[in-house]
DNA sequence: TCATTGGGGACTATTTTAGTCCTATTTAAT
DNA sequence: ATTAAATAGGACTAAAATAGTCCCCAATGA
């Protein structure tokens, strides 16, 4: 189904919350508490995402977590890798040397233009867009552009 | 890491050498060999795209698969789904009524329209397209089209 | 000094995916 | 008819990935 994970599902409403909070310190248990995550869950995603640079952290009493940058600049493929690594569609678009199928798999370079553009449209969508009301997110048509190409049935 | 699944990416494999053998019935056995995948696992994976409609099956001796449509309207979008069902990247996006994520997701809508790109990404490239040389693929240039959005790093 | 809060990592449980195997059905050839 | 060669369908097991929990350490403000 190319899913991506529960954990950056999570990570995506976790994020949404905190820039709507714009520039609060949120700790960990009140994210959890607002979300309905568990905390350690919640820390588990919070700790990969500063390790991403996403977000930053304070330590001690009245610490906790804050956006790294303005959600405009926080992107989808940014989240994405933060907490599955590095996107792409294949084993071997990665690796550079894995796939020794023997059947003359010479298809890689195929995979990658699919890599790049579902990256391309993951990079496009940021969680300002995401915290957007949903009537506003017509307008990015620019992802459509890519259409028109083999559309069979 | 979204990525597609082993079984998929064997089907690649598989249907390109089928186009490539354009238009001969192959039995499972016959394509088990040609590309190293065990004879169980290329069943299985040739009894889903029989079911996907992508190939064609032929039962009795002398029987086998044969391609349901010409190598160019085979999309890799068609391929994937065969094999892991709708493309989706969020379980809420197919079930239409999903995520009761307590804290307000009305994000859905954002993630249709990178389910629809990345759709449109996958319906882009064929199966003909696949088993063309390397070279001549840098002319699927449309798919680069949705970029310049967010090219942040 | 102590309560609060994050950091790092180990660990377990769960779910998904991959892979195998068995039995039935179909069909060509003899 | 009988047999051999194929696929169909589904049950089952094994392996891997994901999700989730927990513990102990480090930092910081009151």
């Amino acid at each position: 189904m190319l899913k991506i994970s529960k954990l950056t599902d999570y990570a995506t409403v976790i994020l949404s919350l905190m820039a709507k909070n714009n520039g609060r310190v949120c700790a960990a248990m009140e994210l959890a508490t607002a979300t309905g995550i568990s905390l350690p869950t919640v820390s588990k995603i919070l700790k990969a995402l500063v390790n991403a640079k996403v977000l930053i952290s304070t330590r001690g009493a009245k610490g906790g977590y804050l956006l790294a940058a303005a959600p405009d600049k926080i992107t989808v493929a940014t989240i994405i890798s933060a907490l599955e690594g590095p996107i792409a569609v294949t084993e071997c678009s990665i690796s550079q040397q894995g796939c020794e199928q023997a059947a003359g798999c010479n298809i890689s370079g195929h995979w990658n233009v699919i890599n790049r553009a579902i990256y391309n449209a993951l990079e496009s969508v940021t969680l300002a867009d995401m915290i957007k009301p949903q009537e506003t997110l017509i307008p990015i048509a620019s992802l459509y552009r890519i259409e028109n190409h083999n559309v069979s049935q």
